[in-house]
DNA sequence: GTGGATAGTCAACACCTGTTGGCCTACAAT
DNA sequence: ATTGTAGGCCAACAGGTGTTGACTATCCAC
């Protein structure tokens, strides 16, 4: 079969996030991947280049927080973490594999020392504990997803969307605006 | 060099320990376990048999949770999971590898299911919300384990334990006994 | 129709993995 | 001193990995 090539490299891409967000860094192979695009494993290497590069690739990801009212910051952060989890593939391509790759771990830092903590600063004026608060979210919220999509305790799988946002929301306000 | 064969097993568990806790279950080969060993790879397999084998050997690990007061359970269980963590490997082996291994997330939660849903029970007499409740708990504590020391957010790195238990007692204990 | 570019395949490479069996070698009991 | 046993090492296996280069097949422009 011929297809054109920007196509390919598409195909390829969706398999490879699939794959990374299943697997993790490690297990999942070049070859896993490539027989999942139907195509031989020499082609990836010729779009992408490498495996990392490939990695670098799928693990394309932005949190793009939307503006939030003081008051309804900590819900509203729970309910968009959530569902950008389940839309986008990006983050948990990077939590599978973040915990034992070096590289990964330093994406996820940027990604939300540098997205949340505006956010803080913007709702505080206080740009000194804005890092630690932002920190704090970030911990509940990579905990929930921890929690909820890869070890996967049952309690947290069977619970809806606003029930976890109804649990969650005092605790994430409060860490991003509470004494 | 010749030691005793208990000797030698003990060295190789703590060497797979380490190795284990720092790198995960795929990055941590037997022959570099081997090599911190300062033994033979077909030692390994003498003494454990197989990989897996010698991992669930490394993964052996029981929170031990204290008796707690009910009103001070939240500072109680952050303070303790924090010192338990630094303290024995164990955790850290679970988490890192539990991430993308099916068995060692399995392990985790029926760690924390097992262990925390009691004492929830034991604190509030109301054993229906007891697993979301404990869930919730430990969403929080593998989050702050997970920002902290897997992924090192430098502000959580650079909390001291007492920050660190103010901030997340009151999230805790409302999980705990909260509404 | 013919040429050249471009999508795709194949087979092999060098390396690393868990795992195995045979071979030493030091010790303790006889 | 001899022997049996148990700790330890070596070399190799079979399979899987990322990566490479040569080769084929298809399409489009002329």
């Amino acid at each position: 079969m011929r297809r054109s090539s920007v196509e390919t490299k598409a195909v390829i891409l969706a398999a490879a996030r699939e794959r990374f967000a299943a697997d993790g860094y490690d297990k999942a192979t070049i070859r896993a991947i490539a027989a999942d695009a139907r195509i031989d494993p020499a082609m990836v290497m010729r779009y992408f280049g490498t495996k990392e590069k490939l990695f670098a690739a799928a693990a394309e990801f932005d949190l793009e927080l939307p503006d939030l009212a003081p008051e309804q910051a900590g819900a509203g952060l729970v309910r968009h973490f959530l569902r950008t989890w389940e839309a986008d593939e990006g983050l948990q391509v990077l939590l599978r594999t973040g915990v034992t790759n070096e590289a990964a771990a330093e994406r996820m830092r940027t990604i939300f020392g540098g997205q949340v903590m505006p956010l803080v600063i913007d709702l505080t004026g206080d740009p000194e504990r804005a890092p630690l608060r932002a920190s704090l979210v970030a911990s509940q919220l990579l905990g929930l997803a921890l929690s909820r999509y890869i070890l996967k305790f049952p309690p947290m799988v069977a619970a809806t969307e606003e029930e976890l946002v109804a649990w969650l929301s005092p605790t994430v306000q409060r860490y991003l605006t509470g004494p």
